[in-house]
DNA sequence: CCAAAAGTGTTAGATATACACCCATGT
DNA sequence: ACATGGGTGTATATCTAACACTTTTGG
């Protein structure tokens, strides 16, 4: 068990490192970002960015630099995941790994850039994942159901979307996130009726062609809109 | 840093630990499970029960072993709240922590028995709580937040009473775990209506006294009542 | 010309809220 | 006798669900 190294404890204690799961929206579809990776375990196999935490800094704070030295990602909004620690999770050793879920723009997304040893970083639909290395299954799971979580308690999902989007956007993206349709008509008068979109004015001509309307998140109308929700627990 | 012990890795490692907020209710109100320190740092204070992980052991493993050894508590259930990892939450050196949230039957809370470095256990009304050690302040803020959307996702309510159980002590339950007063009439419609509820027929004689009625938990009518409510999201 | 995508309104059913009185028990 | 706690019903408002046609654009 020993590896003789520099650091030396009286007890024992497990590597720790952090995993981030991305979640981005291209308009269509929501997708999550992977690295190829280059060494053994899994060469090859498909992963989520991550790695060792460090001294000077939290899980969270390990996991935005990881992620930024892997993918060149900085994302809007980091939640927590849980933690995977089963004794054979890796086949180096015992390591316990904390995963995080972030949200990015649409923008964003063409940001990516594999470093380090990310031999390769690209985006996946979440309908469409290859087979991932270690537990990452597990980890993509869970991260889905805590996005579909935060949907109801944190605007992430106004983080996921431009500051200017629409109607069938929003609609395609909890879709995806909740893996469940929706009435149109419904979706939109519940939204349009929460008072948490603003319209966008759009120009007389491109207002007369036949376009999906343009709207913005209003902050204000969302607290509002979830105080009233609070009450009804 | 290097504590010359016996244990030596390549890398910097941290100490990992696990707390547990553990949940009981007494008929009346909601309370956690506190041990007092018996050892600096925060020598006399109360935090939660915990410790370091060993080697062949989950995190939650790790949780529910402690917990037996400090308190002689086994939960019914136990759930991740989530992690603390400030740089410096634990004035003898990097620690990070894993916090749990268990609940526990009326009948299991005296159980308790102080073991191990835990001077005392003892029971706090969530309303009541003392001053705390370490970030556990925070560790109970979240936990009680997990025990909120528990709630929604998962039947814990029904962990935290015994089989049979009354109407309004259901109600105060979910009055301490939401903060939030319900009214009496519109809380037992719902319930009733739900078909989550069994009723527990009671004798004649003790059914014309004016005594709260009794229900048990029904499992059955809990899943088809979850599954309508997911469609609607 | 056809397919795909977006706009738009009504109705019926279900759910949520607000609200008051009586009875039994124990002090 | 009084305070506490528990049982019970109705009316209103809100929310949810189901449902079809027209317009525009691009191929």
């Amino acid at each position: 068990m020993e590896d003789n190294g520099n650091y030396c404890y009286k007890y024992w204690r497990p590597a720790v490192t952090v995993d981030n799961v991305v979640f981005a929206f291209d308009g269509k579809h929501l997708n999550t970002l992977l690295i190829r990776r280059s060494k053994e375990p899994f060469r090859g196999k498909w992963a989520f960015p991550g790695g060792f935490v460090e001294e000077n800094e939290t899980l969270k704070e390990a996991a935005l630099r990881e992620l930024k030295e892997e993918t060149n990602i900085v994302p809007q909004r980091t939640g927590e995941v849980g933690e995977f620690s089963d004794v054979d999770r890796d086949p180096r050793g015992r390591t316990i790994s904390f995963a995080f879920a972030s949200v990015i723009r649409p923008k964003q997304m063409n940001a990516i850039q594999a470093g380090d040893d990310a031999g390769e970083a690209r985006w996946f639909s979440v309908s469409e994942m290859p087979e991932l290395a270690f537990d990452h299954e597990q980890i993509f799971r869970k991260a889905i159901w805590a996005l579909r979580i935060a949907l109801v308690h944190n605007p992430v999902q106004f983080l996921l979307l431009d500051d200017i989007f629409t109607l069938p956007e929003l609609q395609r993206l909890y879709t995806d996130i909740c893996g469940h349709e929706f009435d149109r008509r419904n979706f939109q008068k519940k939204f349009l009726a929460s008072g948490i979109l603003s319209p966008v004015l759009q120009d007389n001509d491109e207002k007369s062609t036949h376009t999906a309307n343009q709207y913005r998140f209003n902050e204000g109308g969302y607290l509002d809109f979830k105080k009233k929700i609070i009450t009804k627990y």
